[in-house]
RNA sequence: CGGGGCGUGGCGCAGUCUGGUAGCGCGCCAGUUUUGGGUACUGGAGGCCCCCGGUUCGAAUCCGGGCGCCCCGACCA
């Protein structure tokens, strides 16, 4: 992508309705525009952050065995009375009347929904296990609003729906899920650390929220500073293995936030104990039967007699997310993506647009990324090279790759590491070689 | 929902108390200049001063009502 005709509206002045860094960057770099009170639309720059985080969850969530559908925004109040949250949900939840008066309501949540598209075709415990997901959005209407998508409105979630034949079966769904969690943050480049939690309007009677650490995190966290070692992807046991002694291990090392926390009866000695700051990202649940007898989805078990089924829900905040990997991830200039998740690999910098040599290798440079796949964004505007280079920072792409005149005189161009700043001169090939590697 | 604050070119703000032709910085456009970390100069464009009503010769400014947004608190992926 050019710059040149990239939609990318960055601001030089924080708007004074950002409190919080992620929030301010994300509206620095022209990721997000602000329409109501914690509602949002996603610039191309926002987009394609938030398409690639989507992705990352979906491939683990595949992993992991769930399958991926998609359901409706917009719900019938029926199910919800049938399961009794349309009461219990209170005012959260966003209704509406349709033109016959009929009552709707924008989804928060979806367990009633895929509870009846479960009824409605799963009839045997041959059927189980059973993991469903989808991504899709969703509305909350918090009482207020506030830091931007991290405590938006409508958020983009994924949740996914488990259905098991009983208690030890759903387990292992648990299990698996939280697995999946902690792979999907730890290929965010994120430390993330599952807590035990209040189970809220969800309901159920086990639970576990998922904190990402960062510096500007709105609640305090307190854990065993093993934590800070563990290698999740190391760790992870395959699909098939018993997956309880990895979730015993990653269980039974003191976490906790710090409304939980009790230094007077805390297990950790204090020389061992982290305080820290975190973010959550993450809520899974199991629940048993709570929605499945409430709305009668049985199944046929293996003596022939009807069983309600087990079920739990897994969430996953996509779009907070993203406010979440900043505040994890940026520094004074602005963003530091993790390479997982950048809109683009490698940010090419034209030093001097007009100047025919350095036109030439850049697009030379350019050509050779986009064919071997790289996504880079070319910055080929006649601006000063410090707008450029603050520009560049404050988009906080992985790679800056800087042309100009009088690097090409000799031979050279510079590859600067945006996280830790490092830069080397090196030849157009070494440069594309560790590029494209 | 309780408490506080704000709404003036795209962004950040001054002007409101004490009514008298709407300003500054940044950004934008044109030109000159500059050319490796937000360059300098010159000339431009751009505003229903949130909305409705009232007071007044005259309202961004005073009065009444409404809407929107932000911050603190209780609540949440």
């Amino acid at each position: 992508m050019r710059l040149s005709r990239f939609f990318l509206p960055t601001l030089k002045e924080t708007p004074t309705e950002a409190q919080i860094v992620s929030h301010r960057l994300m509206l620095r770099a022209g990721m997000i525009r602000q329409t109501s009170a914690g509602i949002y639309a996603w610039l191309p720059l926002g987009y394609r952050v938030l398409r690639k985080i989507e992705q990352l969850v979906r491939e683990e969530q595949d992993a992991a065995g769930a399958q991926e559908l998609l359901m409706p925004t917009i719900q019938s109040a029926e199910l919800w009375k049938e399961s009794g949250r349309y009461d219990d949900y209170g005012k959260e939840m966003l209704r509406i009347t349709d033109r016959h008066d009929r009552e709707m309501l924008f989804g928060p949540t979806n367990e009633e929904m895929i509870t009846d598209i479960f009824r409605s075709f799963v009839k045997s415990y041959k059927q189980l296990p059973l993991n469903l997901y989808h991504i899709q959005w969703k509305f909350r209407d918090e009482i207020r609003p506030r830091f931007g998508v991290m405590r938006g409105r409508e958020f983009l979630m994924k949740d996914a729906y488990s259905f098991d034949i009983d208690p030890d079966s759903a387990k292992r769904a648990y299990h698996k899920m939280f697995l999946a969690y902690l792979r999907t943050y730890a290929r965010m480049g994120l430390k993330a650390i599952p807590m035990r939690a209040d189970t809220g309007p969800i309901g159920g009677d086990f639970s576990h929220e998922f904190i990402i650490l960062a510096e500007t995190g709105e609640s305090g966290v307190f854990c065993h500073k093993d934590w800070l070692d563990l290698d999740v992807l190391k760790d992870a046991p395959g699909t098939d293995d018993d997956l309880q002694a990895f979730f015993d291990k990653y269980t039974s090392i003191y976490a906790a936030t710090d409304e939980k926390h009790d230094p007077a009866n805390c297990p950790v000695p204090e020389s061992d104990l982290v305080s820290a700051r975190g973010i959550e990202v993450g809520h899974i649940f199991y629940f048993g039967t709570k929605y499945s007898k409430a709305m009668n989805a049985t199944v046929t078990g293996p003596n022939g007699e009807q069983v309600p089924v087990e079920m739990g829900s897994y969430g996953i905040g996509v779009s907070r997310l993203m406010a979440g990997i900043i505040e994890a991830s940026h520094d004074e200039n602005g963003i530091i993506w993790p390479d997982a998740v950048a809109p683009f690999r490698v940010g090419l910098v034209n030093l001097k647009a007009g100047d025919a040599e350095t036109d030439r290798v850049c697009q030379e440079i350019y050509d050779a990324l986009e064919v071997k796949g790289v996504d880079v964004l070319y910055d080929d505007t006649d601006e000063r090279p410090g707008v450029k280079f603050a520009n560049m920072d404050l988009i906080g792409l992985p790679w800056h790759l800087v042309v100009g005149p009088r690097g090409l005189k000799n031979g050279v161009v510079e590859l600067k590491r945006r996280a830790t700043g490092e830069r080397e001169e090196l030849s157009v090939e070494s440069a594309l070689a560790k590029l494209t590697a």
